[in-house]
DNA sequence: AAAGAGCACAACCGCGGTCAA
DNA sequence: TTTGACCGCGGTTGTGCTCTT
């Protein structure tokens, strides 16, 4: 069909946020709540297209987001999430609730890819695993990109890249099981520039805590913020399953699999050596 | 102190999925 | 069934900041 972009109109303002722009938008959410982004810029006045003002929302403005450099613990789930579920960001950043999933995205982009690169030449088996991950989108969402692989082939390969991952996801947790419950994390330094603090809006805007519906909204709670209006219907996304359940399902699905594993073990022979 | 290089991250672009008419 | 509009996601870019020389 061929769909014109939806920010081609003339007057449409681009390029950062203002903190007026910031107010007005969470002004508005605070009323009206997420959601129905395409009637936010006419609501609100703003010279922002739709899809603007929910990128906003959501990366940055959005209560309970965490902001400054990754732990440790974290960087250990995003490594071994991305394992598994490849570069869906989003999906990561559901397990990762104070994360979104452009800031996941962004610092698996510019931290955890080169230290992989480096590793490259030193490790095969880092080198292949992760290597592989990085042209996800083409073998998962698009097995035809791949000319000589028929689809029996790729569905057999992306079984044996999921095994792979959980495997080295069930390591991973055994390593470090309180990682899992994302422990009170010591507040991370935040930048000084405007853009980086979503505290500011908060500030600017002493009543949205506190006539949210949630009256005291700690970071955790402010979660379930997210759990309004447009995001009742089904969303990975806002409807998280607590990190026990993915536990589970990494330890229970193996048998149900098992069938599809001991094909896996003779395709990863090709993949790995 | 100045200039260039590299880095970090906010924001944009384009595509696919979904849903209603 | 088709079409069009909206939403969400992942890839990419632009820009400001920091570091190095």
């Amino acid at each position: 069909m061929g769909r014109p972009p939806c920010c081609d109109k003339i007057g449409v303002k681009k390029g950062p946020w203002t903190p007026e722009e910031d107010i007005i938008l969470v002004s508005y959410i605070q009323k009206n709540g997420p959601g129905n982004w395409r009637a936010a810029p006419t609501n609100t006045g703003l010279l922002r297209c739709s899809k603007s003002c929910r990128l906003r929302w959501t990366n940055y403005l959005r209560p309970g987001i965490k902001r400054g450099n990754f732990t440790e613990q974290e960087e250990k789930m995003i490594i071994h999430l991305q394992a598994l579920l490849g570069n869906r960001w989003a999906a990561i950043a559901s397990y990762l609730p104070e994360r979104t999933d452009n800031d996941i995205k962004n610092y698996w982009n510019t931290h955890i890819k080169k230290k992989f690169d480096k590793l490259q030449g030193n490790s095969d088996e880092e080198n292949h695993h992760h290597r592989r991950q990085g042209d996800s989108k083409g073998r998962y969402s698009s097995p035809s990109s791949e000319t000589t692989m028929t689809k029996g082939q790729w569905e057999r390969r992306l079984q044996t890249d999921i095994h792979m991952a959980k495997q080295a996801l069930c390591d991973a947790l055994s390593i470090d099981n309180k990682s899992i419950n994302l422990p009170d994390l010591p507040p991370s330094p935040s930048t000084t520039t405007y853009a980086s603090s979503a505290d500011n809006i908060a500030r600017l805007l002493p009543n949205w805590m506190s006539s949210s519906k949630k009256t005291s909204q700690t970071s955790s709670e402010s979660i379930e913020t997210r759990q309004t209006k447009n995001e009742s219907k089904p969303n990975m996304k806002h409807q998280m399953p607590p990190l026990s359940v993915l536990e589970n399902w990494l330890f229970d699905d193996a048998t149900t699999q098992a069938d599809l594993m001991n094909m896996s073990i003779e395709e990863s022979d090709d993949f790995f050596n």
